[in-house]
DNA sequence: AGATGAATTGTGTGCGCACACATTCTGAAA
DNA sequence: TTTCAGAATGTGTGCGCACACAATTCATCT
């Protein structure tokens, strides 16, 4: 049978210098190859059977302290970690998984986190992985069209659930719920710190917020004024924003700093009146820089530029309208949330925890990604290739 | 049996409005999950066995033609995707592998590329895949190291290849005898054209000079001197050098371009002699911002901050040595060429083609990531958390 | 028609695990 | 000693696939 493996690995380079070529010989003889202990193994090793390991692995219970001993021991001198495919392998029952996000109709960013929740799906099946995921989604707008869906998906009982939670005080008692509940919830793009959950995908804005105000003053002068704007948001209900703006403004609090900074909030309800205060605010104030909390910063990236194209624009996400003003030059900087990344990552977890019982980070906080139009198209053609083993 | 399966899926937030719930209720009577057909139901569908089926699917002959025909036009009509699990599962062989790249002891850069294959490897260990990485190493200024290493890997057989081909010419022919070997491989950091690999994981070095050129020149002045720096490398061997120069100036070859670029091929055979000619350099010619092609800018940095603090300098790579000159303000920007996630996406790639036999794209273009004293803490947290299904 | 060998087709097994179920072992009560 | 729960332990099965091997069919020749 197998067995008499013989692995053989070389380090060699050096030969004509005398180290030599340095070879490492090491023979597995007869014994499982270390990488591959089975529960039988266990069971063999420790003198009982395989379902006596299978009940001390999974606290099954129903074992005398001296069996279970005897397979603590074993378990504690071999490293024993359970084969993810052929666990899964039996698993016949479906999970059921609901994904919360605003409507990606409504907004290509929620869009590209839509993509990102099938992909990961989509991964999972291509695995045999019986993971079926339903979309709830809600009015990024209106918060009553939050609480009314989660509550369906409370009801509803899924196995798994993973929320992009905008409102604040809205989604607490949601997942107070789904913790009363036990079913597990992984939040992304926001974070709610008080909600407990399993895991929270997205990234540090504060820190976002800051590199943004780093991106808005590189090389520009001293005593400049720089603009924090704020567009068709429910401010006080938005933490992700104003976290953004503290981190922004934090990174002008230096002994040395001599910069002006101003905020704005502004709906565009309809587009005519829209274009014309923000006409007028900019051509009131000069401003070296302008800082856009959302992924809107197109809508008034062009404007800005005709009135002064200097004015240096800071906005983030690449959806397909702000690429386009990055390339025309009327956005300098994008700032990369990876939506669909986000996403799937999130599905990932959820199939991590729940099928393969592994333990997941509670915190995987993202890169903050700087997109300039010098490497935009290479964050576009790497997108796609999403595919692989895991993630 | 299972069957009778009741999917739901809800969009539902508008109900006040009148567009009310909009509810899609899909059953499926009786039949099987269209996500998770298998084999023996193409078999029954076909009217054949399974045996009849496995060998249309993998091509093995020895079925006629009426029954090949039945059994196509069952495929035809569901889309059969087999379930890679249950497919390794059974997979008895060891796959040997091989990493060649340059030595990881000699250089922090390639000890990241290093960790990444690990990971890679340990992945697959966890999913219980049989895959034995071994590595192979090269001293990255010797040529003939690196022929003797790929000579060796040549004639031990292995099942596949990942390589960092530094020396154009010296790994031609290695690539050639891998091809008519039929030994599958794939190259990671730089790419060979002719080689004809299974595929090239890495960045596009002209644009990676690009953006090089777009980030040491931003908010600079008009008239400006840039420099590009290789430091310790033979040149004329080095395309990738050579591609991100060429990339550097070709930014600054547009109609109202006022700068004006020099370059530089340093070597720090001893440290003293090294710093005297670096100091003597910077401070004959007034220079804008320094550009060096490899991650070896921290040698550089210090020295030119105390020349002149305003100089920009922008390298590659998030080597502790650059991120302390990031955090000390000697190194302005880095661009990061991810070479953990590129070695061990290569070692995945490799185990998707030989074990999952999935079709693997040819080229896999990395972004380029954009490092600054903001950003940096962000790609350190990330970097850790490399596992997941896939990736 | 029967025999023979090749072409085709069908069946069985193992991969490692989880879980259901069957069996054996206790010790206390009858 | 026998009986009998209940605890402890062991055995068997399926998950979907690949591959080895067994069984069948078919064409051809005697």
């Amino acid at each position: 049978m197998c067995a008499h493996i013989l692995k053989l690995r070389t380090i060699c380079y050096l030969e004509k210098e005398g180290i030599c070529v340095q070879t490492q010989i090491t023979n597995v003889i007869d014994s499982i190859d270390p990488k591959n202990i089975r529960i039988k193994d266990i069971a063999k090793k420790a003198g009982v059977s395989e379902g006596t390991v299978d009940r001390v692995l999974h606290n099954r219970g129903k074992v005398s302290v001296k069996s279970t001993e005897k397979v603590r021991r074993v378990l504690k001198e071999i490293n024993y970690t359970p084969n993810l495919i052929a666990r899964t392998l039996g698993v016949n029952r479906n999970y059921r998984l609901v994904a919360l996000t605003p409507d990606p109709n409504l907004d290509p960013f929620w869009q590209q986190s839509f993509e990102g929740i099938k992909a990961g799906e989509a991964q999972l099946v291509q695995f045999g992985i019986h993971f079926n995921v339903e979309y709830s989604f809600y009015d990024p707008t209106k918060k009553e069209t939050f609480q009314k869906a989660a509550l369906e998906i409370f009801h509803s009982h899924p196995d798994g659930v993973l929320v992009a939670p905008l409102f604040y005080y809205a989604s607490i008692p949601f997942f107070k719920e789904l913790a009363e509940a036990k079913i597990p919830f992984i939040l992304f793009n926001t974070h709610i710190l008080e909600a407990k959950a399993l895991s929270f995908i997205g990234q540090d804005l504060f820190k976002s917020g800051n590199l943004a105000a780093e991106l808005v003053s590189i090389g520009q002068p001293a005593n400049s004024t720089f603009a924090v704007v704020h567009i068709n948001e429910d401010l006080p209900n938005s933490v992700h924003l104003v976290e953004k703006e503290k981190g922004f403004r934090d990174y002008f609090v230096s002994p040395g700093n001599s910069h002006t900074i101003k905020t704005y909030v502004l709906n565009n309800t309809d587009i005519e009146s829209f274009q014309e205060s923000v006409t007028k605010i900019f051509n009131d104030t000069f401003l070296a820089g302008i800082f856009i909390t959302t992924s809107k910063a197109y809508l008034i990236a062009p404007i800005v530029k005709k009135i002064n194209p200097t004015i240096r624009i800071v906005g983030y996400d690449l959806i397909k309208e702000n690429m386009d003003c990055l390339n025309q030059g009327s956005i300098h900087f994008l700032i990369n949330q990876n939506p669909m990344r986000q996403a799937k990552l999130g599905i990932q977890a959820l199939a991590n925890h729940l099928l393969f019982k592994k333990r997941i980070p509670s915190l995987h906080l993202f890169p903050l990604e700087i997109i300039t139009p010098q490497n935009v198209s290479t964050y576009l053609s790497h997108e796609g290739n999403l595919t692989g083993i895991t993630v």
